[in-house]
DNA sequence: GTCTATATCGAGATAGAC
DNA sequence: GTCTATCTCGATATAGAC
């Protein structure tokens, strides 16, 4: 028998912890999430937390070390697609988002209280700064296959594509539709089409 | 005599409690802002606060709107000025910003509470729904004009524009740099560059 | 490892004197 | 209009039993 991975019943108190603080980090923010929250939703008590994590700056630090893994895990994983530097910049632009919840990364960056911790900081800045020269990077990759032209700046280009995507959420959300999302990438693709080498 | 303005001594209390919230909201959100800060930084009793306010989301809203206001006029009389297209949306682009602070209206979109409540909500969404709209009439003007390319969609490239603004503000605070934001908008614009009538 | 009791402090407000 | 007193909760832990 295996156990049913997925959901927060069935795994260890600790995990439930870590997968509820995630959760409320995601939707109200540091400062807006109690350690009361996260023990309820984890369906965890008061000395259990307590036990396991030293507080709730040392949850947070967990939480936000996961989730960063994963936003990085699941982009790389579009990065590696087969196809031009466009048609993967668009695929990873395009892949399917909770759009109206908005980057779980990109939110920590409004919270003082995160931002003035440099432990628990250091994960945003990591995620970001890898982001841009991943993508960067497949834009240079394009450019010397002679699929960019060269009047195509990948790093600033790069930095261009990142806020267009956290951008793209914060209009969303001010809008409570994610029709502005979207409009903001075709945006910035229709641009990138004009850099083709057959366009260009 | 005149009075200075700019200053929080010399106006009266139900001004000074609008202005402390107001910079209170953009430091630290409205979760993470208490009455009882606000009342310290504008210097003023618990009793003055709820005799001008009903309450916190009361002063907050009168915080918002202001806000909500100043941005829109700011923005304004950058798209006034003379001009292309392309060169109007560059100085409001390259107009001189407290990047790190970020965007005093987008940072109410990571706030669970205000977005939870139209009324503190309505004046965030018409914010951007405006700037969204002006935007892409000073690009039609453009087009109109013959300055930009007919491929240039201005509706989508407005938005991808504030997009790259909003986004902006979140990777310099994430990178505690404002360097990424220049580099944001240095990569739209370069992008814009080739959608220009002489270049496209 | 988990539970309950207890403690301190701040959030957010109300009441009524001045 | 402003001040002080008071109130109720929730935030964030700590202590110690089980």
């Amino acid at each position: 028998m295996y156990r049913l991975v997925g959901t927060l019943s069935g795994v260890n108190t600790s995990e439930r912890l870590i997968e509820s603080t995630r959760e409320l980090l995601w939707e109200r923010g540091y400062v807006g999430t109690s350690p009361k929250a996260i023990q309820q939703r984890a369906g965890a008590g008061q000395g259990s937390m307590y036990h396991h994590f030293s507080g709730k700056p040392d949850l947070a630090l967990a939480a936000i070390r996961r989730t960063a893994e994963e936003l990085r895990a699941a982009a790389e994983a579009g990065f590696r697609a087969p196809g031009t530097a466009l048609q993967r910049i668009t695929a990873y632009l395009r892949r399917e988002r909770d759009v109206l919840r908005g980057c779980p990364v990109g939110r920590l960056t409004q919270d003082p209280d995160v931002m003035a911790d440099p432990v628990l900081r250091q994960p945003v800045e990591d995620t970001f700064a890898w982001l841009r020269t991943r993508i960067a990077e497949v834009l240079a990759e394009g450019r010397e296959r002679g699929e960019l032209t060269a009047a195509l700046d990948p790093a600033a280009t790069a930095t261009t594509v990142v806020a267009v995507l956290q951008g793209g959420y914060v209009l969303a959300r001010a809008a409570n539709d994610s029709a502005p999302f979207d409009q903001a990438v075709d945006g910035v693709l229709n641009l990138l089409a004009a850099h083709t080498a057959d366009a260009g």
